[in-house]
DNA sequence: GGAAATAGGACTAAATTAGTCGTATTGATT
DNA sequence: AATCAATACGACTAATTTAGTCCTATTTCC
């Protein structure tokens, strides 16, 4: 809701966007922090600061949003880069493994496939 | 997992597949009686009982499994059948419901689109 | 200097999901 | 008839995750 808004406007203040959409204040706040934090919306900081779009709406797809927004979107544990093998005593003798990590590609596939533009 | 089992085998109960793929036994209790319910497998009660494949492997998509095992599937919920427009003071002047409802049609085919047979 | 904004860490509360427990029922075997 | 091995199921508890809050910096315009 808070990209569609900025994508409309142009720019907003977490304030601005806060009371249009009825989103608690701190919770968007922490939001577009993340947003940020990816490179999906830029910051301006001080008075008259807020938030702009930093990529075209097109161009920003929501599977990417979804990663920006959550740490780990992950299927499941073991899907995870890094140490997670170690964290699943069956990771060896998994029989799911392969086709989990094809549904996840999908589903990333479908999901990317939406954008921000998309919402207007 | 228990549905790649049970496919492989053509019939297992509760206690084999659990010991054979380390599952809690009472949690697989419960995930079992479920696909019976949505009529996935079959159940024989007694000694001697267990579960079967009720529709060939490739007839169970995953969508109908996820549905089989959680009551609400939906990415919000608003959009479950029924009562759920009173659920959101914001339902009527929602302004992402419909790009929402794409999205979860889009998604809920991808994963539509695996079966159980394509896991053995 | 003050007001209005982002930045971010630490925390709490709510909701969800995973897992357990107790008991009933069924049906083949002895 | 008794027993044992299985499903059925409701109620509960524990663990995890997610939503939401609070406090304090920092930045920048006026």
């Amino acid at each position: 809701m808070a990209l569609q808004h900025l994508a409309k406007s142009g720019n907003a203040t977490t304030r601005e966007i806060s009371a249009a959409r009825q989103i608690p204040y701190d919770l968007l706040a922490k939001v577009m922090q993340s947003l940020k934090r990816d490179g999906i919306v830029d910051s301006y900081q001080g008075a008259h600061g807020g938030y702009a779009m930093l990529i075209s709406p097109g161009s920003v797809n929501l599977s990417r949003v979804m990663n920006a927004l959550d740490e780990d979107t992950n299927l499941a544990e073991c899907m995870s880069t890094g140490i997670s093998h170690e964290q699943c005593s069956m990771y060896e003798n998994c029989t799911i493994k392969d086709p989990l990590n094809k549904l996840q590609m999908r589903m990333e596939e479908s999901v990317g496939k939406m954008t921000i533009a998309e919402l207007l």
